[in-house]
DNA sequence: GTTGTTAAATAACAAATGTTATTTAAAGTA
DNA sequence: TACTTTAAATAACATTTGTTATTTAACAAC
């Protein structure tokens, strides 16, 4: 019989998220895995068949982490929720977002997934429902560039002064502002929410 | 006397801002910037002290391109043909874009420099100059952040559809909007621009 | 033409990294 | 106890890359 199996599939992912974390995908060989496993690179290539295999499972479980910050409640309404959630995911966690945003965007569709969510949410909003779909659709690219625009700004170190309620206040300002432009210009509405 | 001089270090600089151009810094090496030149490395080594001169060349040519972009008169807003600008950049130097904008942020300060610049030209205009400088500073952080939005998802490959053209007029009405609500809001404005 | 200077090419070396081969030894079993 | 299996550690190898050392040869003064 062979000896017990000390390292699991599971740390290994666990190793070498949290190194990913750190420092991104810089840093992210074989031996430095290892090293934050406590072990030597063994390990590593018995549970997996190449380094871009640990990759990918350390993306999915980015993804992972990253919807459950877009599921939080930061405000009332659900669909701010999720850019805020999105913003707070990169600045808790800016290297993952750097690697799993700004870095692997065009192989993954987490970004378009998370557009399509903001959609759906979008329609489910009362007063938002009632705006024509070509208006509907404005809201949501407005404040899905504003979202990533804020949270690649503060991914790349710039706004690292921001707390993360004043992060939540600007995204929840001006989604206020970008949907009652609409529903103003629309009609729907007279003036803005104060 | 030594044979004449083949190779200058603005050819140098040429093929290594050619090269970077295309594939960023992901092959930005010694041999690969040699083969653009067609050469051997060694007149690489002959003009930069090693490689990290030469990127740092790259980096400042592609500040000033960027720069460049920046000027022009894609409106008649000057403040808006900054973001325009920036955006445009984005879309026509993807690769540029990301190592200036979302790989080296830290250590160059074009993006600060960029929103200093902004906020001298918000100064200027008749209209905006009206808002109390609290107010202007919103409107400053908001376009800074949406025109940042707009260039990096573009970069990173989502919006691959639009035209320069729509990028643009996203750009023009959202700064429109953003300055509009800013003036509603102080009482200077009545309603929206057409 | 010979020679000195030094660009450019070529070769060489060290370090880092992905990956595979080999060794070591833990854990049961006959 | 000797043996089998196979985790884990260790070594080894190829490739890539930055960088330096060595070679080659162009040019012009003598």
């Amino acid at each position: 019989m062979p000896p017990k199996t000390i390292f699991l599939r599971e740390d290994v992912i666990n190793a070498a998220f949290e190194l990913t974390k750190k420092s991104g995908f810089r840093d992210f060989t074989a031996r430095r895995v290892a090293e934050e496993l406590n072990s030597s690179t063994a390990p590593v290539y018995s549970c997996f068949k190449n380094m871009e295999e640990l990759r990918e499972e350390v993306l999915l479980r980015g993804e992972k982490l990253a919807l459950e910050y877009t599921l939080k409640p930061y405000t009332k309404s659900v669909f701010l929720n999720m850019g805020t959630g999105f913003v707070l995911f990169a600045q808790e966690n800016r290297e993952l977002f750097r690697v799993l945003i700004l870095e692997s965007p065009e192989t993954r569709g987490i970004l378009k997934q998370f557009m399509k969510s903001l959609y759906a949410e979008l329609g489910k909003d009362e007063l938002i429902s009632q705006l024509p779909e070509e208006d509907r659709k404005e809201v949501l690219r407005r404040m899905g560039i504003f979202s990533h625009g804020l949270a690649s700004l503060i991914c790349v170190g710039i706004h690292n002064e921001l707390t993360k309620n004043e992060a939540i206040s600007i995204m929840f300002n001006m989604g206020k502002d970008v949907i009652d432009v609409a529903l103003i210009k629309a009609g729907i509405k007279k003036s803005f929410t104060a």
